[in-house]
DNA sequence: TTAAAAAGTGAGTAGTCACTTTTTAAGTTA
DNA sequence: TAACTTAAAAAGTGACTACTCACTTTTTAA
């Protein structure tokens, strides 16, 4: 079959399908949920025995763990990529509101708030979360505050920045149940709303 | 044991199961989440046999379906309560703010988002969650321009509510796997940029 | 009083789960 | 090369799942 993978070392092979392993995980979340992960799909997708997963991973929970952890660091990268690309305009405001709709709306993102929602009833899985979602609350508030240096020294900036990212994020979670025509409508309102609220808050220092 | 319930019709032992079921199966989602919901769990906290429940709904999906029909009814119905005794004065807005946002943290409503992110995976849950939720919504906008009536004139309205709305499920959702805190800490903030913007919203037409 | 109907019971079924144990293959070192 | 070590595959294991079914108990109707 991969004729290109043949002579490989221990380290590198061991590490290969901890990779593969680690991405399967990761596209059974997008596309099973968190409920409906199980190691056989893992494995399966993984193209690996039941086995191999519990050779590098003493358990499920640890396997996920790991997974959140990739994950994180995949999304954090994606974000300042993004906002690096953005043309510093006039309309910088509202292409980075637009974008980070986007950004949150995507399917990789909305396997975290699967995993918020199941930590809630599964204290393992909340100390794994917990904190990873400080984390990257953090380091979103630091490159808005990259972004936008003025608006920054404002008391109410980080609330701006989390009633923004809230809202997305509750828009995100309400699309799931509801079908996506009406959130899409709403999507101008809301963001314009939030740009009003942010130009007030960084006219108001 | 029970010596008040001696003979009943057989519609009010009907009704009775049923209702003792529902309410376990909320209960239970409550307590250990959709993920953890097993119609074991359900008919021991019911005090009935795992047979009653099958009698009473061919299958898990249509018992939580009708759980979830129970859950929505009990949270309008509460809103409607709530706000009612609200006094109608000048800092009604902050209180029905602070009065919201209680209510969106209590954990009859961090199950609806536990159903939410499962409805994403899950079509059948999907199908069952869109107009409960779609009818939620529209009763949180009814009530508020009943409240607010010069306010739902602006065009901007229903997207504040919106915002409103989504801000607060947003950071409820968060708050499951942080650590609760720094939510409670920014919960001020917040609700005082929101109001702000309602504000805004209210005297722009 | 008695037959039929409805409600409730609880052991049983097939299937799935996370995880283990045993076996085989691949890579490393003498 | 042969002896050894580690990685992965294959084949379990027991616990738990939703759901069923033969049966008992309670209510209704004749």
């Amino acid at each position: 079959m991969n004729a290109a993978a043949k002579r490989m070392t221990q380290q590198e092979r061991s590490a290969q399908t901890q990779h593969k392993i680690l991405q399967a995980t990761i596209d059974c979340l997008v596309e099973y949920g968190y409920g409906g992960l199980t190691t056989n799909l893992v494995c399966r997708r993984a193209g690996c025995s039941q086995g191999a997963i519990f050779k590098h991973f003493p358990n499920k929970a640890t396997l996920v763990s790991c997974a959140v952890n990739e994950l994180y660091g995949e999304l954090v990268e994606q974000y300042r990529q993004m906002f690096r690309s953005i043309p510093d305009d006039q309309d910088r405001l509202k292409e980075s509101l637009n974008k980070l709709w986007e950004l949150f709306q995507q399917p990789r993102l909305l396997v975290v708030y699967d995993l918020h929602t199941a930590a809630r009833t599964d204290p393992e899985l909340r100390q794994v979360m917990a904190p990873k979602e400080q984390a990257h609350r953090s380091s979103i508030r630091d490159l808005a505050a990259e972004l936008y240096p003025e608006a920054s020294k404002s008391p109410f900036f980080i609330g701006a920045i989390d009633i923004l990212i809230n809202s997305i994020q509750g828009a995100a979670i309400s699309s799931m149940a509801l079908f996506q025509p009406e959130v899409h409508e709403q999507r101008m309102l809301v963001l314009e709303l939030i740009g009003k609220l942010f130009l007030e808050v960084a006219g108001d220092n």
